[in-house]
DNA sequence: AAATCGCCCAACCGCTGTCGC
DNA sequence: CGCGACAGCGGTTGGGCGATT
């Protein structure tokens, strides 16, 4: 591996960019492009190495560059992208038109993060703490098989999330196949394998249910605060375009088929606000979680019934805000699939 | 008003992957 | 195949700035 001598060469310019700086490179790059970065310092009158000046470019100068705060959708692609890929910021600002890697990553670092860990999820295995059960209720052998579950669930959600690339991928590439692996694909999300953390959150119930006295709270929550957003419920209702699979049941025919359509919801928020909820509805500070969860993603669970038609697809007896796993895990994928579909046929990562 | 603290984010560092010779 | 040059990526840093004491 040969590395680049770049700023270490003697006289090059570090630190912030003037604007004078700034002018030259993009003068530079609206009249020839980048071509090489190496050489562009030179060309263009600048004492910086090539490596900065790529930097300064793709963070900052693009033309096509969104700055600013960043949109409720925008975060709920974020956090589910995070709970896909990991920290493959490159991968998850593909999927970001006009967002930076450097503009997520530190947006995720500063700001998402803190919410998650505020509201007791591990923003790296994006699961409830399994700390807090075992300190909140003393059952450590719970909190060993949730830690278990955790490590499954982590390994199974990698493997999904390769099949779901793959599947991707052999649909861009080979027309033949696709609708062998969107069979696979709509099997996966019909074969009530549960989206990522739902076996926690299931387990995590239990275990809330069997050992939580009311104002009793897992370490973690106790000092859970309402987040600092200041927007109200209908500012929350973001429009979700939601994939929706028909799947045939003629096993000679086998035939798929995939529409769109659009609701306002997101799979994942109803599903984690579901488990909360299911735990203890009357308890205040659980309410209080729920708005943390409500504030991530965008609306509340009775917003959700609303906004699902009136519950046609959650109630089937069950008056809990959505009791149906399979629905819940259809529709969690739905919305991963969504963002990967959606995503431009070019992605590194799909 | 000054000092301190904490947050944010642009920029840097160092590693890996890719490509051409 | 091996090597070097280069681009790209993710982790980390540190300066600026607003909030708090």
């Amino acid at each position: 591996m040969g590395r680049s001598p770049c700023c270490e060469k003697v006289g090059l310019k570090k630190g912030p960019w003037t604007p004078e700086e700034d002018q030259k490179l993009l003068a530079y790059i609206d009249e020839h492009g980048h071509g090489s970065w190496r050489a562009l310092p030179a060309k263009a009158g600048l004492q910086r190495c090539g490596k900065s000046c790529r930097l300064r470019w793709t963070n900052y100068l693009r033309p096509d560059i969104k700055r600013g705060k960043f949109s409720l959708q925008e975060e709920q692609t974020i956090i589910q992208l995070h709970a896909l890929l990991g920290n493959r910021w490159s991968a998850i600002a593909t999927h970001l038109p006009k967002r930076t890697d450097n503009e997520i990553k530190n947006y995720w670092n500063t700001h998402l993060k803190k919410r998650l860990t505020k509201m007791g999820i591990d923003p790296v295995t994006h699961k409830p703490k399994t700390d807090a059960l075992s300190s909140g209720s003393g059952n450590s052998k719970n909190a060993a098989n949730l830690s278990h579950m955790a490590q499954w669930e982590s390994a199974r959600l990698e493997a999904e999330a390769r099949l779901v690339r793959e599947s991707k991928l052999v649909v861009v590439s080979n027309p033949v196949q696709s609708q062998t692996q969107t069979q696979i694909q709509t099997q996966l999300i019909n074969k009530s394998l549960p989206p990522p953390c739902l076996d926690v959150l299931k387990a995590w119930q239990g275990v809330w249910s069997k050992s939580i006295s009311p104002g009793m709270f897992p370490i973690g929550c106790d000092d859970l605060e309402s987040p600092t957003s200041t927007l109200s419920f209908a500012d929350h209702t973001v429009t979700i375009p939601n994939v929706v699979f028909n799947e045939s049941t003629d096993m000679n025919n086998s035939s798929t088929t995939t529409t769109t359509t659009t609701t306002n919801t997101t799979a994942s928020a109803w599903l984690i606000g579901d488990s909360f909820r299911a735990v203890n509805e009357n308890n205040m500070q659980l309410s209080n979680i729920m708005e943390g969860f409500t504030d991530i993603f965008g609306y509340s669970c009775e917003e959700h019934n609303t906004l699902m038609g009136g519950g046609d697809s959650l109630d089937n007896g069950d008056k809990s805000c959505g009791g149906n796993f399979e629905e819940n895990n259809k529709n969690y994928w739905n919305s991963i699939l969504y963002l990967v579909n959606a995503s431009s046929s070019g992605s590194p990562v799909f």
